[in-house]
DNA sequence: TTGACATATTCCTAATAAGGAATATATAAA
DNA sequence: TTTATATATTCCTTATTAGGAATATGTCAA
C-alpha cells in the first residue's frame, strides 16, 4: 500500500513550521501579497510560493489576483478539524489544572483551620 | 538548507492518519499492548510499532514493559501545544455561529411583526 | 534447552517533500 | 513595444517517510 498522508489534508499542511509561520503571518486578517510574505520569513520567494499552493490545496488560504499582485488571506474556518479533534483532549489537562486548583483551595483552607486552632489554643493559654 | 519539520515535532506526529488512528486508540485512557492496537488497524506489526516509535518520540504515548508486552498509553498533554495553536483561531467560526444565531433571531423576530401585522390587519377588517 | 509469542529493527522500494536556481508567465509602466 | 516587477513553475538534488518482508531480540512456558 502507497502512502497514506495527503497534501490537501490540513493536518499535513500544518505540519510543516514553515507554513505555520506563514499563517502567522496572514493572521492579522488582512490580504497579504506573496512578496509581503516573504519579507516575513527569511527564505527565497519560490518556496514560499510553494508552501502558499500547499495551504491553497488545504483550503487554509484564499488567492485574489489584483494587479500583478497575488493575495493571499488566511481561511481560518479550515482548521476548524483540528481543533475538533484536539479539543476532546483538553479535559485531560484542564482536569489536571482543577486539581491544582484544588489542591491550592484544599491548602488555604487547612492554613485557616490552623490559624483558627492557634486562636482556640491562645484562648486557653 | 535542509529540511525543517523533526519528527519529535507532535505537528508532524499528528500529520500520519494512522497515527491520528493509533491515537484513537488509546484514547480510552487505558494500556494497550502493540497486537492489540495492530487487531484495531489493518496494518502489519512492524509499520504499527513504528508509528508508536514516532509517537513515543514526540511525546504523545508512554511505554513500559509489562511482560513480554510493551503497554502503550496515550499522554494527552503532549497534544496540548495543538491545541494552544489552533484554539487562536476558534473565535472566527464561533463568530461566525453567532452571526448565523443572529441572523436567525432576526428573522425569528420579523416573523412575529408580520404576525403582529396580520392580526392589525384581521381587527380592521 | 526448546519452542511459542510479542515486539523492535533492518533492509528494501516507492513516494513525497523541501529548498534553491533558473525560467516562464503575466501584468503594469514607460 | 520594451522594460521592470510579481509570482508560479520547472528542474534538480537531497532527505524523509511509509509500508512490507524478513530477521533479530527478548520473554514466558514447558
Amino acid at each position: 500500500m502507497t502512502r497514506q498522508a495527503h497534501p490537501e489534508d490540513v493536518f499535513s499542511a500544518i505540519a510543516e513550521p514553515r507554513r505555520r509561520q506563514v499563517i502567522a503571518v496572514l493572521s492579522d486578517g488582512h490580504e497579504h501579497a506573496v512578496n509581503d510574505i516573504v519579507l516575513h520569513m527569511n527564505m527565497a520567494q519560490s518556496p514560499v510560493s510553494k508552501h502558499l499552493g500547499a495551504l491553497h490545496k488545504a483550503g487554509v488560504v484564499t488567492v485574489v489576483k489584483r494587479g500583478q499582485h497575488r493575495m493571499y488571506r488566511l481561511k481560518p474556518e479550515a482548521l476548524r478539524p483540528v481543533h475538533e479533534w484536539v479539543k476532546v483532549f483538553e479535559r485531560y489537562w484542564t482536569h489536571q489544572v482543577d486539581q491544582i486548583k484544588q489542591r491550592a483551595e484544599r491548602k488555604a483552607l487547612e492554613r485557616l483551620i490552623r490559624i483558627d486552632d492557634e486562636a482556640a489554643n491562645k484562648k486557653e493559654e
